[in-house]
DNA sequence: CTAACATCCGTACCGCGGTACGGAGTCAAT
DNA sequence: ATTGACTCCGTACCGCGGTACGGATGTTAG
């Protein structure tokens, strides 16, 4: 079991030193105790680092993601606060999958138009997944 | 049939009047011609600032929305091309699907552990859902 | 012990995605 | 024909999420 140095974490999560810094000055990532010599690391602060980057891919702002990991861990903070708190990011996330799943339904009509043999893929509207409305107010 | 001028479309699209003109710059969206005159829109292009949204939301950057929406609307580029790339883009959507619901699975443990009477909810990692054998290399 | 290399820390800078501003032109209503 | 609201266009600036730099200190291999 070698140490994690803060470059070994960072190879280890995909980033950059300065990456791993840049999130403890965020408050991110803990900065493990280590006074006037340098600090140690363990996976779970690679798994949190992934998680970050996964969820930024996911359309999260760094501060949305630390609401996120942030959901459990703040003291005086009651069950049911946590709970609802939780169920809100279910539903965002659930909104999410709704509108990726349009989106590849779209793509997969535009597959679709590629096979037929009336080279009418040209004219087909990627966007039209989200049309949802616009006649209500002109 | 009223015409639709750069401050209705940034209404109905849900944006500011400067960024629909950022757009334009960036080449997401038509300027239609009018020379020396006020542009006028149509409702097809209050839908790809929507599309452009809602993709950003979805975590896509405005580089990667351009790509989406010219798939299939470039020139001299073959069905084949076009529905290869189709293709690459929704085995992407599926990956952020994918991820999404570790993520929702996460969270319902949260939720339920709320409801346990042991109160080990502080405890629980929401980061875990991206537990990948960090243990390969280290 | 010392050379090589990594960490630490502060500060400066960068690209992306807008946002603000201001002066000139356009347009519709009075 | 003037007023007021909107558009056009260029340029400057902003917050976010890093990235780069550089000098001091710590660590380790030979």
């Amino acid at each position: 079991m070698e140490k994690i140095t803060i470059g070994k974490l960072a190879q280890m999560a995909g980033v950059g030193v300065e990456t791993v810094r840049f999130y403890q000055r965020k408050e991110l990532l803990r900065e493990p105790e280590a006074p006037g010599s340098v600090r140690t690391y363990n996976e779970e602060d690679a798994q949190r680092i992934i998680f970050i980057k996964k969820a930024q891919e996911l359309g999260f702002s760094l501060a949305e993601v630390k609401g996120l990991l942030e959901l459990n861990t703040k003291p005086r903070v009651t069950c049911g606060t946590v709970k609802k708190k939780t169920l809100d990011k279910i539903a965002e996330i659930d909104q999410k999958i709704a509108d990726l799943q349009k989106m590849k339904v779209s793509l997969e009509k535009l597959s679709g138009a590629c096979d037929s043999k009336h080279d009418n893929y040209k004219q087909y509207k990627v966007q039209e997944c989200f049309d949802i409305g616009l006649n209500c107010d002109c």
